[in-house]
DNA sequence: CAGTTACGCTACGACCCGTAGCGTAAGAAG
DNA sequence: CTTCTTACGCTACGGGTCGTAGCGTAACTG
């Protein structure tokens, strides 16, 4: 795949640079006033080495945000309560942070009219919290804690509606309502959702 | 209040045609791309005109998008799941438009730094959604589907979970996933709300 | 050694921003 | 109708960012 190619290798130490520039320049300046040449400037770097490495201010602050998201990490407390209030804490103090908070929502607003961007966001940012839901449910079902669907399809979907539900909430509490969210609300919000999947299950079990 | 103030008034058709080709501007180049120089030549306006009235592209595309949000309505379905699925199905629809499937998601990463627009924000666009919540919970205590919440902090929070549950998990169903809102997703969430609001509450009742 | 690629730097046209200045248009007050 | 006050259209401007081209140099390969 790596045809060894020759010639001057690009410095790894320039792009760890260059995207923690660009956090520290989310954190001071935002989303909207951030500019490349104020990240290369930071960086120690010229404004055209960033061109050659991303296309443009949208790329470039997705990569930058999206290493935050692998610390988000699903514990194993016991059970799925706990361990679902615990990510949705985890989930939120991330996004307490000013790096994330001004710059989650402005990609999210231009990958609407961006595929290519849509795919990457996916890639690098959804794909690792949608990861903690099935590996939730997979803990879960191994304690008992929840029944073991057998049509693939239902339990693709039922996935999908959880994690939009988990992360949809949290991210408008915070961003939209802006207002913090503390235990109190992540267990309240938990026992809302747990409830929720078993009620809705027993009932499909007995029918309806 | 209004001191009858002399001299020319403002042109209330200017101030439509600016809104109007705000929208339109929006659903042809999306948010990044959309400048006031070319909203005030489509509204066939000075340019001076709009920042006369609005200090910013922030400002004004709220306003411009407000309005939208005023088509919302909660239906009297005859229960509460069915007018829950209504209301989902009504913002979801509303989310698919190009104009405020662009603009929303801009212009609360733009009130992360900005108080006075988050306020601009809340009032004209969050506050109608909110009130969706309320009047739905009114409207099922009445018939019985809903206990009265005696204590008033506590109805207030319970509301306040609610309507993030249910605006953040459309919102990121729409934005984020990047898949549309049908009615089965749509059936699918309100049976995993009802059924987490009615078990809760059983579950609070009884003690834990 | 030559060949290839990355880097730093400068300069550039293009675009958008937000404002100032000016003459004119539209109502209100007398 | 005249005067006053405010809104409007238009032009022009300095300042900033964009994204690219061009060039000489640095780093690594065969």
């Amino acid at each position: 795949m790596e045809p060894a190619r020759s010639g001057r290798p690009r410095s790894a130490e320039a792009d760890a640079a260059i995207l923690e520039a660009t956090r520290a320049s989310l954190v001071d300046l935002g989303w909207s006033k951030l500019t490349m040449g104020d990240v290369a400037t930071r960086a120690g770097v010229a404004k055209t080495t960033l061109y050659r490495r991303w296309a443009g201010k949208n790329e470039l602050v997705v990569d930058a945000v999206a290493v935050l998201f692998d610390e988000l990490e699903l514990p194993d407390l016991g059970s799925l309560a706990a361990d679902v209030e615990a990510v949705v804490l985890q989930f939120a103090a991330l996004l307490e942070r000013p790096e994330t908070k001004t710059a989650l929502m402005a990609v999210v607003a231009e990958s609407t009219r961006d595929e290519a961007l849509r795919d990457r966001i996916r890639d690098s940012i959804v794909a690792r919290q949608k990861h903690l839901v099935l590996q939730g449910r997979e803990r879960a079902q191994r304690r008992g804690e929840l029944p073991t669907e057998p049509d693939a399809v239902v339990a693709a979907r039922t996935a999908d509606l959880i994690f939009d539900v988990i992360a949809g909430a949290v991210v408008h509490r915070t961003l939209v309502s802006a207002e913090t969210v503390d235990t109190d609300w992540a267990r309240r919000f938990t026992v809302l959702l747990l409830c929720g999947l078993g009620a809705a299950a027993a009932g499909r079990r007995t029918g309806t």
